[in-house]
DNA sequence: GATGAATGAGGTTTCATTCAT
DNA sequence: CATGAATGAAACCTCATTCAT
């Protein structure tokens, strides 16, 4: 698992990785998909670099196909248009943030380290992760939030991560159980979600006016009183 | 109260002045007759209701010339572009939204409502108000918090707006000062402010799997503990 | 005469002067008439300093109409199009580059001054009023040369301003008849215009890169070796 | 000679270095198919044409496009505009004139027809050549000519390809180094350029009032004892 | 007469998409 | 499969001109 999750975090990669372990054990080449697998990878990495550039809107095929080093005519060949292309770098990034997360998750049970003495600790914890979970193209991140409240695709797509990510909260929560002060686990737990992920993104995408630190200690502060007072 | 508007109002003046001497540049017009302020007003509503039905960027300038029943070559004598209309809608709806904000807050006052006993009330009725003000055009609303992620100009804007809100909230909870719990009042009303925006979005706008009442229950009762426990 | 064209030196105001001459002779108000002829005068003084400052082509009804502190309207009101009121400019340099050169040809006459033996003294000064005549307006000139040579309204009235220039450069040549060892006057006048023409205007417009003086020293010595040698 | 043509190639290299610049910058395509290479030459041929008809400024890029049989977007494919068209055109034209004239130059030194006695005829020839090299499509160097007064650009282009017929000129004057009567030989080559192009163009576009072939004639006479009386 | 708002035809420019090589 | 030239609909924007006030 930790070796596949690590093989996910240079995540382009992956694939080829994989691809090349496969051909060494069958002993073939199929040098048409490897191709094809590699164009379509170089569109996937261009347009990430390109939609966090020029923001998603502004940039267009033939920037795309520009910065991957292939033709227009490839672009369509993998991609309907510039939205399929777009949610496909979504869905991956969702993945990969998904089992950062339950890694990170993982190795928390793996410690132990939830004694109920240490709740406030275990929330810092946690709160310290999201953050770090978002450190990955903060600017692609921006141009994420415009899509996901003007294309009802992406928002679909959007709201499957959250609801993974309320559902997995909750779960932890429930480790705490007996200590919780909160009537309704479900709904902490949703708005847990919701007001760590908007303070992590008012300090990363919208320069908060006050500094980070000092503001996630806080929201861990008022978190912890909401919990368990 | 009257300092703030203060600041506020030269704030605008300022923006005025600036905006004048652009528009001298850009050649574009200043109603002067009532005529033109008549056609000004149906290019705002018009593209409020074309931002709202369509999103903004598949709304096009002859579109909304024609849902304004206007021509094309008036769009460009008040507008720049479409972006100049959209900012313009912008700040009037902030506008409106600071002018209704300080509003409810001069009831609060007027009420003498403040008493301590009735913090939790008071809360509530904050947080009411908050998401009464977002009533107003939640489609176009939508396409606004694309645009403030995607769009520096846009952004600055919606900083400014909400600079206001954090410093109104903090004039607020001053008045409470002897009672409250946490270190820093800034930062507290920073947090709260962020909060209770983002769940009234959350609420309004991402269809939130829990309904709306409780989780302003639940909201209140967590700044509450966060104040005042 | 000499009055006259004192008065139309300062060519813009001759109409005014005239007017109230006659007015307070008849003493007799005629308003609408006087505004009218004032408003002609604004949009044929803007359109000047536009044509010069932006060119022909770049510059459009409104930016005149701006400039001459007028209304769109009124443009229209007087001049069917821009190039109408660009004839009338024009006319109106022509007219006053004649009674120029015919008031310097008169001073000449009148001083005596063409002995044979100043033959080149008398070239010299009538190359050096030829340069300044051009003084007036070099941007205006510059656009004025693009025009004569797109389009055959502009064309017709340049030709017949220069063929008064030749004619009457043909009847000064006359005045030294019997010295003159060319065959043909008449080509000779016109060849004399055209060249003293070309080189005071490489001077003044396209930035020689031989010092003015010397080249019109050199021009002079060309023409002299030309008629008497 | 040889050296003179090192000049215009690093020159022309200067140029392309930094035209390939900015094509890069405005997203200019540079052909590199046969059929690229055919549909610019096309854009070419349509735009002389187009411009030699209707003019410069009352021509536009779908008239060219249409005219040349493809479509508007190709135009803009090769060029950023109209003006760019038009330099392209312009330049290649200019570079033919330069080869024709150095062409005939060599004619002119290979048959050793410059012996003392023959200096007229030998101007004659000069003279000729260069009317016969303004043969090529007089109707747009009519547009030429508007465009060079009014843009800085356009200006810049001919006045290197004048320098270089000044420079080429003086080369050849010096032919006859020991029999001038001139001072300067710079000067002379600079004066006679201008006044054989402004006599050969007031025949051929601006219906000079006399027959062309006795102007010409007078032309070499003025010249003649200009350079050697 | 003077005004300047309104008009809309027509120009410029972009770009998603196709398709011959 | 990859290429990139070609396409043309549709966006953007300007400006000469009209006309109600």
């Amino acid at each position: 698992m930790v070796i596949l999750l690590n093989i996910r975090k240079t995540n382009i990669d992956y694939l080829y990785i994989w691809k090349a372990f496969m051909d060494e054990i069958n002993n073939i080449r199929e040098p048409q998909q490897q191709r094809a697998i590699e164009t379509k990878e170089k569109l996937k990495k261009a347009a990430l670099k390109m939609f966090s550039k020029k923001g998603y809107h502004k940039t267009n095929s033939k920037d795309i196909a520009k910065e991957a080093g292939v033709a227009v005519g490839s672009f369509y060949a993998y991609y309907k248009d510039k939205k399929e292309l777009f949610i496909d770098i979504l869905e991956e990034h969702f993945r990969f943030q998904d089992e950062l997360i339950i890694e990170k998750a993982n190795e928390i049970k793996a410690s132990g380290n939830f004694s109920i003495e240490k709740k406030k600790e275990f929330l810092r914890f946690i709160v310290k992760n999201i953050f770090d979970v978002h450190d990955m193209s903060p600017e692609f991140h921006r141009e994420t939030s415009a899509l996901i409240y003007s294309d009802p695709d992406v928002k679909k797509i959007k709201d499957t991560h959250e609801k993974n990510g309320y559902e997995y909260s909750e779960k932890l929560l429930n480790l705490f159980k007996d200590n919780l002060k909160v009537k309704d686990v479900k709904i902490a737990s949703f708005l847990i979600c919701r007001v760590v992920e908007d303070i992590v993104h008012s300090i990363k995408f919208d320069d908060a006016p006050i500094k980070g630190d000092k503001l996630l200690d806080e929201l861990v502060e008022m978190i912890y009183k909401y919990l368990f007072l």
